[in-house]
DNA sequence: CGGACTGTTGATTCGAATCAAAACCGGTGG
DNA sequence: CCACCGGTTTTGATTCGAATCAACAGTCCG
């Protein structure tokens, strides 16, 4: 069933990028090896040398830091279609891990198939920097959103975040989508304790902002939480280079 | 003079890349146009669009964006050899600032010129691409800093980064590298405000680990600052690809 | 000389971490 | 079917790191 798996990738590719038709053959014509996964698994570890890439089909995927007093950083939450590790292509050695927040479905490419198709087509390998540049971009937020705003404010502009990219991808249904992740998870994204990260989402729910039952979570004041975290979504890049 | 220009661009591509004598005759082949430019000018406005590049000969360059509330977040520190918004080449707007700290000496690519080169020489193209992947891993890494780290770790972490950025371009003398930035400016680097970056020097100081006088830095104590800061260099990429 | 940054100091406030304990939930197995 | 368990969420009390506020000293420069 690699066309699954195709249909994913290629839905979140064309989101950002024009992909002619050929562009689309070639994709269409990858070799993806797939796999089925549990939750909380590690894909690549911190230090780890690989020769494949990882595409997600189902499922989220956390890239994260851990520091040495165990202290658990996550730098990116991962969606169908990405390739959280497509920057192993050009750095040998992961300097953060890779791991399922829930239960996934991926795909496999080896790094030399995605060379030679780079290389045949110089489109597909603009596409695909350009993914990696999309992800430094959200890093850049993220730095600001650790750095510069308040837990509240922070907790916004993350449940934003990650809706306008699921949207994008057609993961959501009028402001709800379901994003199976812990208290605890939410804390490492944020730099937050777990503690205030409870009290913040009270605080968002109080304020009648979001809902939020099991893992569903529902934005229920879309322009009200796009101020509160001053989200502006130029840096998602979503829509092809003009 | 485009020769500076060319050896500054080199000697910090070959750090971390490996490139055949066609690579370095394509590149010194490059047209760059140089322009010096005083210290806090903008070079590029967030929401802009451009069609260059933007390569520093001479000085430091920040990228920053700036809250709704003013409140400014320096998002990387560029040194000489690098090109801070060669991610421009394919994401069309800036998302951020890029703004000189010193007066700078800069050598402008366009990104027609760019673009040529990168897809005549799939090896030049990985080069760059590679570039803007360890700018990424440099974001990741800043995010565990500002995330996770106190205050005075999370300053050495930053001194430390600086001294073997600066040291790979030969651009140390001992554990000094002169750095003309304020103390605000380092506040809007490390997330922290001007009084707490105060103290933390003071302590650091008063430690014996790093002396300051001027914008010459002079790290005293690498071992200990390094454990302070928590310092695994691996996520610079330093070295080509193996 | 005067003015504008920059660096320094002390007092106070505040946001978030930490500590501790309880309530809740979903699954497991007797 | 229910008791039990581990992980998760919630609550309250307390502590702590860093921001803020407010001066003041130092330095550079026109």
């Amino acid at each position: 069933m690699t066309l699954n798996l195709t249909t994913a990738l290629l839905t979140r590719l064309t989101v950002s990028n024009r992909l002619d038709s050929d562009d689309i053959r070639a994709i269409q014509g990858l070799r993806i090896q797939e796999k089925a996964i549990g939750a909380r698994e590690i894909i690549v570890a911190d230090g780890e040398r690989t020769d494949r890439c990882c595409m997600i089909s189902e499922g989220f995927v956390f890239r994260s830091k851990t520091t040495e007093e165990g202290q658990r950083q996550v730098l990116s939450i991962h969606i169908p279609g990405e390739v959280p590790d497509l920057q192993s292509l050009h750095l040998d050695v992961m300097d953060h891990d890779l791991i399922t927040v829930t239960p996934c479905v991926l795909g496999f490419l080896t790094h030399a198939d995605m060379k030679d198709v780079t290389r045949d087509r110089p489109n597909l390998a603009a596409a695909f920097w350009r993914e990696t540049l999309i992800d430094a971009a959200i890093f850049r937020e993220w730095i600001v959103n650790v750095g510069r705003r308040e837990a509240i404010p922070r907790m916004a502009h993350l449940l934003i975040e990650l809706h306008k990219r699921l949207e994008a991808i057609g993961h959501t249904r009028k402001g709800e989508f379901g994003l199976p992740v812990t208290q605890v998870d939410l804390g490492d994204c944020l730099g937050l304790s777990t503690v205030h990260v409870n009290r913040v989402l009270q605080f968002l729910r109080k304020e009648g902002l979001i809902a939020v039952r099991r893992s569903e979570f529902h934005i229920l004041q879309h322009q009200r939480l796009e101020e509160l975290g001053q989200f502006d979504p130029a840096y998602l890049h979503l829509g092809p280079n003009a």
